[in-house]
RNA sequence: GCCGGUAUCGUCUAGGGGUUAGGACGGGUGGUUCUCAGCCAUCAAACCGGGGUUCGAAUCCCCGUACCGGUACCA
């Protein structure tokens, strides 16, 4: 079994062409097949080799990996259109000489004029034929004369062709409706439908899943097999991915490309399980299932026939399960770059990433996509107390609870930094020992002085962060891996920060990207005194 | 216009001559957590229309309608 995906390097990986190449994928290597990547690049006009090489980045992101094709090499190269020119040249005197191809002169406004003309007559609007009978003779006599001619591909009359669609059963065309395609253009490059028989055959490709917008060119593509007396592959089309509007996908949808997905954060397993989830089902319910499993499952003949509309929180559903799946590290990895763009970090060393792992993952599980994850951490790099204050519900509140906000300071001056959950419940305690709150009336208040927000991540999480995010700043050059290092710097610098008001308390946050690559994080301690203060 | 394709909750789908037509996403409601998210529970929501065939049609057939694709010297 040979399958191959073709694009066209014409601009970005449509999420439509990427699930066609995820279904050849998904065939070949659930039957151990060879995956082909061909680059059908024979429009010189808009393809561009910046565009095929982002398209085969895409590909690698997804996790398609292919045997044979571009870049990788194998027997049936050049994998390039454009570097097989010479072979379609050499095949296109066969057809000529067995009668099947010939030249044809006709001007374009010529062949516009016709159109026009079969329209307003009702018929199908395809090529008259009027160049079929110039003999051979008087071809070369033109063409050496300097005329522009095409090369046509001789479609018989009055035949039904019909082939066994996988995906759709039985189609089937009459070649009357079918005009003598261009084979060869004048400019002397042949065109798609003659290509991409020469191809597939030469290259020995056994199944051709390609989108629905293909079907049309099977008949004509079926005629070219039979003159040059090659085996057609099977054939099987699959429908096209549409917009919430039912009009096909497009960029007034939101994003469309792979590359875009990938840019707003979306895990590449998520991507691919959520496409192959449009127009086919694992069965017995499930949906969640993991590349290699696909691969196990799918079978074309469960394809669904009907268009698939992409829908986005069906997306962000697959995707929020994958970013809870995520190593932590492999979370990190792909975040920093959200938070680079926020100035919040810039090229963490060892201690940075450590710090990051404790809380990225944290974040990343709680949004539909990574680049989310910055406004979940705002609390940690842009606390402004003035700022939170700004907030007419949240000054009300905080007001109101003067009593929680006075006891939480108080009680922050004399407790070293608070790097787990524990030390966190337990000063916690202290402070509704202190102001006889308790539950959200205790906490929520909290919230407030601490992460300057209403809403975020749970204290249990975000406190030990902003401490551990705290010290990060004052213990240059000591790399804190593991939840007990933290732990133990925290012991360390109890002397320094007990019962001292040290320098100049930071009221904001400076934006100072500090010696671990990560902008500098106010303790608790001064999220709290900075609070009380601007409260008044 | 002509040719081809498609039609089950809003969406992705399971099923397929006799079912309370199932699941998932999204939505509603209730519960849980300091909050958002999540999680748990629960509810609403569909066989495009019309004719046949049949004891019986969402399922088979025909017609219609709607939508999608093609109708290029683009792929």
């Amino acid at each position: 079994m040979r399958l191959r995906f073709a694009p066209s390097p014409t601009g970005q990986l449509h999420v439509g062409n990427a699930r066609t190449a995820l279904f050849n994928w998904l065939l070949a290597r659930g039957n151990g097949g060879t995956f082909i990547l061909r680059i059908e690049d024979t429009d010189f006009e808009r393809s561009t080799a910046q565009s095929a090489s982002t398209i085969l980045d895409d590909l690698r992101w997804m996790g398609l990996t292919w045997d044979e094709g571009v870049e990788v090499g194998g027997d049936c190269g050049p994998y390039r259109q454009s570097e097989r020119l010479h072979i379609y040249r050499a095949h296109i005197v066969e057809l000529m000489a067995g009668g099947h191809a010939y030249h044809c002169f006709c001007s374009e406004a010529q062949l516009a004029q016709d159109r026009e003309a079969a329209l307003a007559a009702g018929q199908p609007p395809k090529y008259v034929g009027r160049c079929r009978g110039i003999s051979k003779q008087d071809a070369r006599r033109r063409i050496d004369n300097g005329d522009a001619a095409v090369v046509r591909f001789r479609v018989p009359d009055h035949r039904e062709i019909v082939f066994h669609d996988i995906v759709r059963g039985e189609v089937r065309f009459s070649t009357d409706v079918i005009g003598d395609p261009v084979l060869v253009r004048s400019d002397g490059i042949p065109a798609y439908n003659y290509a991409v028989v020469v191809d597939d055959a030469l290259m020995g490709i056994t199944h051709v899943i390609r989108g629905e917008d293909h079907i049309s060119n099977t008949p004509r593509q079926l005629l070219l097999y039979e003159a040059f007396g090659w085996k057609p592959p099977q054939f099987a089309h699959v429908s096209l991915v549409m917009g919430p509007d039912h009009s096909p996908l497009s960029k007034r949808h939101g994003a469309t490309s792979v590359a875009e997905f990938r840019a707003r954060g979306y895990l590449p397993e998520a991507l691919v399980n959520y496409m192959a989830l449009l127009g086919w089902s694992p069965g017995q319910g499930e949906e969640l299932l993991p590349l290699d499993e696909l691969a196990r499952r799918f079978r074309l003949e469960d394809v669904g026939h009907a268009a698939g509309i992409f829908d986005v929180d069906k997306l962000a559903w697959v995707n929020r399960h994958y970013l809870k799946m995520a190593e932590p590290q492999r979370l990190t990895t792909v975040t920093i770059p959200y938070l680079q763009a926020s100035q919040w970090v810039a090229e963490p060393d060892a201690a940075g990433l450590a710090f990051l792992e404790t809380i990225v993952p944290a974040a990343a599980a709680a949004v539909d996509r990574l680049e989310l994850v910055p406004p979940r951490l705002a609390f940690l790099f842009d606390y402004s107390a003035a700022g939170a204050l700004a907030n007419d519900a949240v000054k009300a509140e905080a007001l109101a609870a003067r009593p929680v906000i006075e006891a939480l300071a108080d009680e922050l001056e004399a407790t070293p930094p608070m790097v787990d959950r524990d030390a966190f419940r337990a000063m916690a305690m202290r402070v509704r020992e202190r102001c006889g709150q308790k539950g959200k009336a205790l906490f929520h208040p909290i919230r407030l002085a601490l992460t300057g927000e209403p809403e975020g991540l749970e204290l249990d999480l975000a406190v030990p962060a902003i401490e551990r995010g705290a010290l990060l700043g004052r213990l240059e050059g000591r790399p804190l891996r593991s939840h007990a290092d933290f732990r133990q710097a925290g012991a360390d610098s109890r002397s320094e920060t007990d019962g001292q008001v040290g320098p100049e308390p930071h009221v904001e946050a400076d934006g100072q990207v500090g010696p671990s690559g990560i902008r500098r994080i106010l303790s608790a301690a001064e999220r709290a005194r900075a609070f009380r203060a601007a409260l008044g």
